[in-house]
DNA sequence: ACCATTGTTCCGCTATGCAAACCACCACTG
DNA sequence: CAGTGGTGGTTTGCATAGCGGAACAATGGT
């Protein structure tokens, strides 16, 4: 089974303080609530290092210099933790402390921890020529992605030549349920693991739920019918791509898809020529990674 | 100052158990002994998630499953800490549990945090077309790199279209004493700080030092002289470049290499026409942002 | 059956979290 | 310019979460 099951922990002395606010905001990252097993003590768990993790993940591209008080704010954590946390990842490289606007921002640290996972992906090695191969045909750009919480995070991206391109690179994260590789992400997994991602996506934004839910289940259909799931701008108006996932590359499901601008891709060409050639993308690559 | 002093407090537990081994291989990341403030109750440290982070820094290219143990020996951090701090991090999606070799692998999760500083360095922005440049003009690679620990790390790279080129991209750690981006580095801070951190790499490696020194010593003269720093295969004898550094650009010390294969690059050519270049397309950038 | 190896529980002791208090700075404002 | 409120962030004291040595369980190889 999927794991989530933690915060609250960390954010439930925000939940009481701020209980008549808008809840979902303290959330403010992809942080879910644990459902299940509703208040067990788990033993196991170390609040201070999630909530230090925590603390990372609420920078991000335009939150570049945060204070104390705003991550407390974010996280839910008390302000003097806050800083006890944000010290120690400062003292550690993670954070840094930046005099001049008496703020944190993220320090060399955190890169060097993505690079040894991507390092150690095959897959990228593998699939790297194919997704060149069709980049250039669509004059679009190829992606692979892995899922992190509520988002696919690209771990590889292939541009073509073409003047025009998307500009998400490696660590670009896109929400699961709007775009066409969360799609393909979402129709290829087991149901129970797939409902409970839906079901938090749901308590995110339950006003958008039932457009995102009809978008999603039309990406079940496609993904039956025809081995790929389309995204025509419901993520960003002007982006549109297809997405097909794999199971049991790399110890996890992973995730393709071939994307770029709706005025160079049209719909016709997604869904005739683009869609197959990466659905036979994939199958090759799941044969040459020696799939059962 | 450079803020270091952590750690004996993370490890403090296995230099007891095995003062009689090498201590430096406690130290199997880039982790330093602190030497002022001999053992101050530093009750602002969070231990858990110092500790917690040295795990994930574990796993590196090459280094793909560790088990509890495993890490328990690289970090000396006791194994029913491990396990516990171990389970936090899979709970949170920075590690995998692969049950088909009962060990961790690094998760999605470790992916999300270098993205978020990379897109907020100004620097690449500003930098790529001239890196672009210099790039085909000399057939080879230019990175923009910043200091973690004891390496460079690298944020940007610009390959030319040339068929050979070097595989390092964002987020590959190379040596501070060996390379030209890393001597420029070296070169460009205050020297207490350089002081430290070349006590660092010494207590690192006695057995190399009067090697490594030299290089750096004359890597100090190269760049005042002429403004760059070299490495002719010092680091990986395939492989040769110049390096540049510059304050002053998004909160912090960067650097700028151009290097490539030793049978493209000759010296002559390095110094005489990628070095000079470098040099003025850092100068060209430091203009670009603004620096006083 | 035996030992070697690897990971998980137990429980006393201590490091850590956090509420409240405290400090430092700034901007008004009478 | 003292007074006052508002903003940031860092220190105390005490209750408790979580660390870690030793013991335990679960494998696997011989």
């Amino acid at each position: 089974m999927l794991g989530f099951k933690w915060l609250d922990r960390v954010a439930v002395r925000a939940t009481d303080d701020f209980k008549e606010g808008n809840v979902s905001v303290l959330y403010s990252n992809d942080i879910e609530r644990f459902d299940e097993e509703p208040l067990e003590k788990d033993r196991q768990f170390v609040t201070a290092l999630a909530r230090g993790l925590e603390l990372l993940r609420c920078f991000g591209p335009g939150e570049r210099y945060l204070g104390v008080t705003e991550l407390a704010r974010r996280t839910g954590i008390p302000k003097p933790t806050v800083s006890r946390l944000a010290g120690t990842l400062t003292k550690l490289g993670y954070l840094d402390f930046s005099e001049e606007h008496g703020r944190y921002c993220l320090g060399s640290g955190v890169l060097s921890l993505g690079y040894a996972m991507l390092s150690n992906l095959d897959v990228r090695r593998v699939a790297r020529p194919f997704m060149q191969e069709l980049a250039e045909f669509s004059r679009a750009s190829v992606s692979i992605g892995v899922r992190d919480r509520l988002s696919m995070v690209y771990v590889e991206t292939v541009r073509s030549s073409a003047p025009i391109a998307l500009q998400h690179g490696v660590g670009a994260r896109l929400p699961l349920a709007t775009t066409s590789i969360g799609r393909a992400y979402l129709a290829a997994i087991p149901e129970p693991d797939r409902n409970f991602l839906l079901d938090q996506i749901r308590i995110r934004d339950e006003a958008q739920w039932p457009r995102i839910k009809a978008g999603i289940e039309q990406g079940l259909r496609d993904y039956e019918d025809r081995g790929f799931c389309l995204s025509l701008g419901e993520w960003n108006p002007e982006i549109v791509g297809v997405g097909v996932a794999i199971a049991g590359l790399d110890d996890s499901i992973t995730a393709f898809n071939c994307g770029g601008p709706a005025y160079i891709l049209t719909r016709e060409k997604l869904e005739n020529e683009i869609g197959p050639r990466l659905v036979s993308l994939v199958k090759r690559i799941g044969n040459l990674m020696g799939r059962p």
